[in-house]
RNA sequence: GGGGGCAUAGCUCAGUUGGUCAGAGCGCUUGCUUGACAUGCAAGAGGUCACAGGUUCAAGUCCCGUUGUUCCCACCA
């Protein structure tokens, strides 16, 4: 092995020979339970960040841990179109080349967009390579290929005939600069500080006007009438008649509708339907015309008279000023309130009347709330349940088409001769309502999500009835992070439960953000993002992938920092050294298995300690506890493994005594190859690279069983007598740094105890950790003489003489407060047991404890009082 | 307006069926070339687990309230 820990020298050979003997392969077998996990396509926008890291490691890990449990576990890669974002970087990229999409046409763009799709897929593919990830790349999909089209068209097809797809008009959120619609969910609002502009609107035939109040007063060239509260005493007489629309001089009517807040503002509201979401449906109540004053790139149309063309915001800048010289604007209040903008630009969205496809959300909801209810899907942390009950309970029909070009064009065709509408499985030659072959298909695209909602089961084959759909759906586990919940996991469970019949996984365990150091969200604008490439470059993916899991509970946000990657690159290192220990001292020797050799007290204590961890680590990790499992086996392979056990094993290792030797090896072994085991699903490069050289390994560390818990290995008693020993050791160390004495000066141990052999039985250990050179037992505390530090233990009282280095007063001093300690723990045990409360709800095992530990202390403080008397 | 999260050592955070639960990493102090590792070893200092109640034999751990902070959803023109 090499004398440092160099993942570089290691990490990417690993993962060719993974990949080309096959180990990722999915392949089904009847005999083996499946366990599925489905990864969330990256987009191929651009490369991985660190939040894919962390989203990739969990999944990973799971799989890995199931792999080797036995499952037949299928991890399906794939990549996402990514409809809109996607779109927006091949225009930006083509502007560099003074292009536009007009330029280069339909057919031409999306030659681009498969190029660019080409590249950033590969890309991202090779950056999952380098964490390790091991999923099957045999089944790697795009949600454009060939199989999740016809996914896609299968589902349009069947929710159209079930009447569940429809078009129409509606109010949408428009991006005047994508030119495009959007879903609700692609809305993001933010806080801005407006204007409140107050509008005189003249009441017909009167020498008086109604006050209007508007965010935005450009939207007035749309205006089909103005409402007021029919309750409102103000204004309710005035309902039924017109008011003059300003700057058009239009007559509009006044209506009566509940819409209007009597308490807000000034208690009338223009109403434009067109452009206003509530004002559509006031619209709709009252039977007023639509009017659009607006173009899709957010320009002003001929509506708009003179503004015609103008920007909107210029138009609103220009009308305001001429409002104001006409004195139609009495007054102007600032304002701060919510505008929702575009989640992938970031330009202020326009609620816009427009003709789109929808997805009629009631009949899908429904089955889906419920499915989370009984428990079919389980969310971890179950709050997820609620984000998700709240979202589904109100949620409104999905607008799926966008104008865009890249993405799933719509599979529906209109007639130009009878007008008719076509939307089949199969592309129509003719119209089979007038025969007419002057077919021309929608131009438009689905909404990205439309193909994302199906992944769990597009990629298995259907609508074919494949064998992988049959044998790995329903999925397992869904790891994904919370921002999605709307956008992807609620349109998979009612998707997969409307297509499939089943709920598409049974658990979705969330991840939150990986933040910066400051706790700020990683954003390419604060130029914060660390690039996961570069970190693995510089510490190796093994320590990525543990500082993003250790210490991270599910659903939490989580910090990244360099000092986190540092202290996990630590952990590597001594793992990396720990194993060129053991590995070095067999080297030569044969190791023998745990049942040919003689254990001895600090083996047992080991190999117990051993199978608690296996316990909890396969406990924790079923639970997707994922950061406790990591402690564990943290504090496992560093404290006990490390710091103590190597240290134990070493005189045994460097004697004389064969058998013990053999002992020490088989047990180092035995604890080293386990531990790897444990890890590997956390940090498989290291892991697997020194299983390699462990003495009769073979193969790959990632087929092999993970560890299983062995009752007939805990060793209970023999481990915890062993600890007694530990506390030896553990308080001559504090004595000396105490009575500053140098570590290097070996001291002699004069013990008082019923625990003769076992002391016996390790003083090698004693005295090499320790640091002492004898030890007398002695009957008699007066032996130890006066010069000498008293460390009262469970398993005896250790005498350490000192000569000068001893101060009877802080040696008294010490001891009282010693004194002081055990008294309180003596009072706490027997306040509980004269509890007659615990005493008869406690459970009888914690009573028993308590009463053993009262009766040590009791012990305990006999001995400290008889020490303190000698002095 | 509605719903969450968080508040534990100087800093970043674990602590999931209430019972050694007061922890880890980093930082800090002291001392160490202890035959795997100074990317290390040993010994320490440091917290009334935000505040105020309640349930319980027993509460960082459950319930109610308060304060601070943060996120999501809805949105009044």
């Amino acid at each position: 092995m090499e004398k440092k820990y160099n993942p570089k020298s290691f990490e990417d050979k690993l993962y060719r020979e993974w990949e080309e003997s096959g180990c990722f392969k999915a392949v089904r077998d009847d005999k083996k339970v499946p366990f599925t996990v489905m990864m969330p396509p990256p987009n191929i926008t651009g490369q991985l960040h660190m939040g894919h890291a962390m989203d990739e490691t969990l999944q990973d890990t799971i799989v890995r841990f199931k792999r080797m449990q036995g499952y037949c576990t299928l991890w399906l890669p794939g990549t996402d179109h990514a409809s809109i974002a996607t779109e927006l970087k091949i225009v930006e990229d083509m502007k560099k080349e003074g292009l536009t999409k007009a330029d280069v046409g339909r057919e031409g763009f999306l030659e681009r967009a498969w190029k660019w799709k080409e590249k950033y897929a590969g890309r991202i593919c090779d950056q999952l390579r380098k964490l390790g990830s091991s999923c099957d790349w045999s089944r790697l999909t795009f949600t454009m290929d060939e199989k999740c089209s016809k996914a896609v068209r299968e589902v349009f097809v069947n929710l159209y005939k079930k009447g569940l797809i429809y078009r129409g008009d509606r109010i949408i959120n428009w991006c005047p600069c994508c030119k495009t619609a959007l879903s609700d969910a692609e809305v993001e609002y933010a806080e801005e500080s407006g204007n409140f502009w107050h509008i005189k609107y003249f009441v017909e035939g009167e020498n008086f006007f109604l006050e209007v109040a508007t965010t935005r007063p450009e939207t007035l060239f749309g205006d089909t009438a103005v409402a007021v509260n029919p309750k409102d005493k103000r204004y309710k007489h005035l309902i039924g008649k017109n008011v003059i629309l300003p700057v058009v001089n239009k007559l509009i009517p006044i209506v009566g509708d509940e819409h209007a807040d009597m308490e807000f503002g000034t208690g009338v509201v223009k109403i434009t339907p067109a452009h206003d979401p509530n004002d559509f449906e006031v619209g709709l109540r009252h039977n007023l015309p639509v009017v659009r004053i607006m173009n899709d790139d957010g320009t002003m149309n001929e509506g708009a008279g003179k503004y015609c063309g103008l920007d909107r915001y210029e138009c609103r800048k220009q009308l305001v000023k001429d409002l104001e010289e006409s004195g139609l604007l009495v007054k102007v209040q600032p304002h701060t309130h919510n505008v929702g903008h575009c989640y992938r630009c970031g330009s202020t969205v326009e609620p816009i009347v427009s003709k789109q496809w929808f997805v009629k959300m009631e009949p899908l909801a429904r089955p889906a709330i419920d499915a989370v209810m009984d428990k079919k899907v389980t969310f971890v942390p179950e709050r997820f349940a609620k984000t998700y009950y709240n979202w589904m309970e109100n949620v409104k029909d999905w607008c799926i088409s966008r104008q865009l070009w890249w993405g799933h064009r719509i599979p529906v065709w209109y007639c130009e001769d009878c007008g008719k509408e076509i939307c089949e499985k199969q592309d129509p030659a003719v119209c089979p309502e007038c025969g007419s072959s002057k077919l021309k298909q929608d131009e438009d695209v689905l909404d990205t999500w439309f193909s994302s909602a199906l992944w769990p089961f597009s990629t298995l084959g259907y609508p074919d009835d494949t064998p992988d759909l049959e044998y790995f759906y329903p999925t397992d586990v869904l790891v994904t992070g919370y921002d999605i919940i709307f956008f992807w996991v609620a349109r998979m469970i009612f998707s997969g439960l409307e297509h499939m019949r089943k709920v598409p996984f049974r658990d979705v365990l969330m991840h939150g953000l990986v933040r910066d150091e400051k706790g700020r969200k990683m954003s390419k604008s604060l130029g914060n993002g660390v690039d996961p490439l570069d970190v693995i470059d510089k510490y190796g993916a093994d320590s990525l992938r543990f500082s993003l899991l250790q210490g991270v509970a599910p659903g939490n946000d989580t910090r990244y920092s360099d000092a986190k990657v540092e202290a996990c690159s630590n952990f590597m290192n001594k793992i990396w050294n720990a194993s060129r220990f053991v590995i070095g001292n067999a080297e030569g020797r044969k190791v023998k298995p745990l049942s040919e050799v003689k254990l001895c007290a600090a083996d047992k204590w080991i190999i117990s300690k051993l199978q608690s961890v296996i316990r909890d680590v396969t406990l924790t990790l079923n639970k997707f506890e994922l950061g406790v499992a990591c402690q564990i086996l943290y504090d496992f392979t560093w404290s006990d493994f490390c710091d103590w056990y190597i240290e134990l094993s070493k005189p045994a290792l460097y004697g004389e005594d064969e058998g013990k030797k053999d002992a020490a090896l088989s047990v180092l072994t035995f604890v080293l190859e386990n531990t790897l085991k444990l890890l590997h699903p956390f940090v498989p490069f290291i892991t697997d690279e020194i299983y390699r050289e462990l003495p009769g390994a073979s193969g790959t560390i990632m087929l092999k069983d993970y560890p299983r818990y062995n009752s007939r290995l805990t060793y209970k008693k023999d481990a915890q007598a062993f600890e007694g020993v530990m506390d030896i050791i553990k308080a001559v160390r504090a004595a000396k740094t105490e009575l500053g004495c140098p570590p290097s000066k070996k001291v002699s141990l004069l013990i008082l105890t019923e625990s003769k052999r076992l002391i016996s039985a390790n003083r090698e250990s004693i005295l090499k950790l320790a640091g002492a050179k004898d030890i007398t037992f002695i009957n008699d505390g007066a032996e130890a003489g006066e010069k000498s530090v008293a460390k009262v233990l469970h398993i005896g009282t250790v005498f350490i003489p000192m000569g000068e280095l001893v101060d009877i007063d802080k040696e008294r001093e010490r001891l009282s407060s010693e004194l002081e300690k055990v008294t309180d723990e003596i009072r706490r045990a027997d306040g509980k047991l004269n509890n007659q409360g615990f005493m008869s709800k406690a459970p009888k095992k914690l009573i028993d404890d308590e009463r053993a530990k009262l009766d040590k202390y009791i012990a305990m403080r006999e001995k400290i009082l008889e020490q303190l008397k000698s002095l």
